[in-house]
RNA sequence: GGGUCUGUAGCUCAGUGGUAGAGCAGGUGACUUUUAAUCACUUGGUCGGGGGUUCGACUCCCUCCAGGCCUACCA
């Protein structure tokens, strides 16, 4: 580790603080109020009618120095925590002018400090602690990225100069970034929240909640390409999961009735602005349910999110669209695609009649398409993008949904839905398919339509036949990206803007 | 993977063939109610890496690295 000069200055002033008996790094600190809880107190004494120059509340309160003016006889700095900021007058009168001196020679923006005081209000009007004692908990070395701000008094709206704003920065450091921009620390707080009102619902819904294998011998239950990996004593190759189906409807046939997890995925596929290669699911499997079940407890669960993170509406707003998350339009694909392309797909039951449909259409796709993809690419390029507010299409075509049941009127069409808000996709789910020899015959139709394709084919889970064979119970499943939730309620257009950590390649020099 | 834009001081940015700049942060000093405090002086740079063209490259060319946006892939 090298040391700019900045960090050699303030690294000497550690040791001119330890020369003098400071340690700037000390084992335990004093603090009797959060920030807020310190302005709830001043409040409590004035509003009791005590003077508001000088209130007699003590308060020792710790956080990070945020600001630092000093006049000469007389220094002003904030603190913050996470209860907010708090201005702290510093006097020579009260510390002594050597000691005032030595603390604006010696103390940083960035630093954490312990000060004790009194509160009062300023002649400018700002509620503030006239510090009687004041030492460095833990002195900064780098200088945190910080912009100045201005608080607008009249609207307590907060301009920032020169803010942290890069992103690639914000996303390396993110420590920064949080430290920095407090609109950061509420996506995630707001994140949080979208997690515990889920678990929540499901949980007042009696479902039981599980963990099943991150590490998997055979992945399944998405069209996705894995990560492998690789036990050393075992000597076995191992996969990272790709979804939680198949293992939590193995618990449907151990009589566990409603299940849930709540856990990261693995996908080894592209990024962009809604996908990272591990992201967050929820998965609920729902025994003696159907689709349209859940299609009622999705929008419970999904509204309850939306009032968690908004306080009590599920209406928000997204990229400019006021958005009702406690509503979904509900749309018979069939019926959404022949809206925006005159093709009714269940009258093109063959690849080369919907394919010639296709072309004669002007619809541009590759011929060689199976009439599943045909039928995706219709979906993605001319019904998704359009469907802004909550939306469920509902009815797929059986090809790109091995695991859902037949429809019982029209054996090309499973019982199968998926949620969109703000042209993305956000959900997926349905009747589960418990026909153990279908289920088989299904696993073997796509071996056959991929097995030539490395990318494209997945390997058969023989035990979830096997387990599947003993009897499952007629269910409804679902799964949801918990990111993307996060990002439709969080307003933020980038998955990177609701992870904490998000992949980014190495910054290697060369 | 493809297209496109970007990378200059700790942060935000200007500079586009001729001695690397500003604001804030940092340093020294002045100032006893400031709040983007102010004022004076001042430190700080492999201009993302490497190669090339040129008398001379932050600037032009090639290449590599990283990021943003778009696009592609995504039972």
């Amino acid at each position: 580790m090298s040391y700019s000069e900045l960090e050699l200055n303030r690294i000497a002033k550690i040791e001119r603080m330890r020369e003098r008996g400071e340690e700037p790094y000390p084992h335990r600190v004093e603090r009797t109020h959060r920030i807020d809880e310190a302005r709830a107190a001043y409040e409590a004494a004035v509003a009791a009618g005590a003077d508001t120059h000088n209130t007699g509340v003590e308060a020792t309160i710790c956080g990070r120095l945020r600001s630092l003016r000093s006049m000469g006889r007389t220094a002003f700095c904030h603190v913050e925590d996470e209860g907010g900021r708090l201005q702290l007058m510093l006097r020579s009168n009260d510390l002594g002018k050597e000691w005032l001196k030595q603390f604006e020679k010696d103390y940083d923006l960035g630093d954490f400090v312990e000060a004790k005081g009194s509160l009062m209000l300023t002649r400018t009007g700002e509620v503030t602690l006239l510090v009687s004692a004041l030492r460095m908990i833990s002195k900064a070395i780098r200088a945190l990225p910080s912009a100045k701000e201005v608080v607008d008094e009249e609207t307590g709206e907060r301009t920032v100069y020169s803010a942290f704003d890069n992103p690639e920065a914000r996303y390396r450091e993110r420590y920064a970034d949080l430290a920095v921009n407090p609109d950061v620390r509420e996506v995630f707080r707001s994140r949080a929240k979208v997690v515990s009102s889920i678990r929540r619902t499901l949980d007042d819904a009696n479902f039981l909640e599980v963990e099943t294998p991150v590490l998997q011998p055979i992945y399944g239950g998405a069209a996705a390409r894995p990560f492998t990996t690789h036990h050393n004593q075992l000597k076995q190759e191992l996969y990272l999961r790709i979804s939680f189906e198949l293992y939590l409807k193995r618990l449907l046939v151990g009589n566990i009735e409603r299940v849930y997890e709540i856990g990261r995925d693995f996908r080894n596929e592209g990024v962009s602005y809604k996908h990272n290669p591990e992201f967050t699911q929820v998965e609920f499997y729902w025994a003696y349910a159907d689709y349209f079940d859940v299609m009622d407890l999705t929008e419970q669960m999904i509204g309850n999110a939306a009032k968690a993170v908004f306080g009590g509406t599920t209406v928000g707003e997204y990229e400019g669209h006021e958005i009702d998350f406690g509503k979904f339009q509900r749309i018979r694909l069939a019926d959404a695609i022949q809206e925006k392309t005159g093709i009714d797909f269940t009258q093109f039951t063959t690849q080369e009649a919907l394919a010639a449909e296709m072309k004669a259409k002007d619809i541009k796709c590759d011929p060689a398409m199976p009439r599943g993809k045909l039928i995706d690419k219709l979906i993605s390029d001319f019904v998704e993008p359009f469907l802004i507010q909550p939306t469920f299409l509902y009815d797929y075509p059986i090809e790109i949904s091995p695991l859902a049941k037949k429809s019982a009127d029209d054996p090309l069409i499973v019982e199968r839905f998926e949620g969109f808000v703000a042209g993305m996709e956000l959900c997926n789910a349905f009747t589960e398919l418990n026909d153990p020899i279908d289920q088989e015959n299904r696993f073997k139709l796509l071996q056959d339509m991929y097995g030539s394709e490395d990318d494209e084919g997945h390997p058969i889970d023989e035990d979830y036949i096997r387990a599947m064979s003993y009897g499952m119970p007629p269910n409804g499943g679902f799964g949801m990206g918990i990111d993307r939730l996060t990002m439709l309620l969080t307003n933020k257009h980038s998955i990177r803007e609701v992870l904490l950590f998000p992949h980014l390649r190495d910054d290697k020099q060369d």
